[in-house]
DNA sequence: GTCTATAAGCAGATAGAC
DNA sequence: GTCTATCTGCTTATAGAC
């Protein structure tokens, strides 16, 4: 059978377990179906990581790990307001439409492992939330902008970009979209985001 | 022992059920746990409930049929937009801060039973989406607002009022908030969100 | 490193006495 | 209806050959 050069068996395990924890999550996952997934034997897993747990720590953290830091970075630019919203936005969405399990698996393992979390993300000693909270007042006093706090700012952000695709299953059945449609309704968000945001804050 | 009156032994297994599974999931909930949170055998459990799957539909069906009717109850009033954004973030702020753990609960498992869904919510034949509809063609019409798809309008508002409870441990994380804080927060946002929302919609 | 076979423990479910 | 004891099957994890 042919494989991709860097097919090595530790990478087909961390495939596997990345595709069948997010789906299943730590407690609904077994070893044998990550096992299947990635063609090798069950006793390999324990092989390379010494038991579940510690293979899902090294897929969680990897998960988090990418999911999160992106966000602070776009944040962290030196531009506009304005612009930075609409790369977040554009992003995320992106993103997500990608990989549309990810939020539900970050945050479900995250409320039942939270110290998961604290090492996979530098955030807070990244120093980019004193950075925006900088600027959102920079723009308000100089009248672009309503005052508002960086807690709400994120939180208004991230819950119109990221909460859709957790909700897909309930949104597409109240509103009778199917698997397109709700991509399209995604797409249009896209744009009808930044201008919820920019022209919430409207002086 | 004194018990409630009302404190059938049904009703303790419904009650420990909830708590269990809403914090552990149905994988992740143990049916020894629930016996012991509910001061009875485990033997009972499949004495009233046949098996495991059989008591957790009935759990979440439950929950599901308290959790999302009110939205729709709330915005099939016949009142003008603005009053049932207020009402609708006002009572889902108060009962989410009451059960904080409900929302990633009933969207995990909506995900990996969306059929348990369809019984529990007699949404689309409610006819409410299409008053919905109606007022806001009406009110962007009479040039309150502007155009809005009613799918965007309740993407927004439910986005905004539930991602906080979703997301609080990684905001608690990266704001550094404690439970307190995180309250007041909330409580903050009860006045925001509406105000976001209809100063989004300005014309 | 990789496999087969198997051990060990756990969780769901049932039998049967009271 | 309620309990104790037990069975059965599944899942993780290990032993040991190659």
């Amino acid at each position: 059978m042919y494989m991709e050069p860097n097919s090595t068996t530790e990478n087909r395990i961390k495939e596997a377990a990345r595709k069948i924890f997010i789906k299943k999550g730590l407690a609904g996952a077994r070893m044998q179906e990550i096992a299947d997934e990635a063609k090798i034997n069950k006793a390999m897993l324990h092989y390379y990581y010494r038991n579940k747990e510690q293979l899902f720590k090294k897929i969680f953290e990897e998960v988090a790990a990418e999911f999160v830091p992106k966000i602070f970075s776009i944040l962290g630019e030196d531009r506009p307001l304005e612009v930075k919203v609409q790369d977040f936005v554009s992003h995320y969405l992106d993103m997500l439409t990608r990989n549309p399990f990810l939020p539900l698996f970050v945050l479900s393992e995250l409320r039942s492992q939270p110290e998961f979390f604290e090492n996979a993300v530098g955030i807070k000693r990244s120093g980019i939330l004193e950075k925006l909270a900088v600027q959102l007042k920079a723009e308000a006093k100089a009248g672009h902008i309503k005052p508002i706090s960086p807690a709400n700012f994120m939180a208004n952000l991230m819950s119109l970009s990221i909460f859709p695709f957790l909700a897909q299953p309930m949104l597409q059945l109240i509103f009778s979209m199917n698997t397109q449609e709700f991509k399209n309704f995604i797409e249009e968000r896209k744009q009808l985001i930044p201008q919820f945001i920019m022209s919430s804050l409207k002086t």
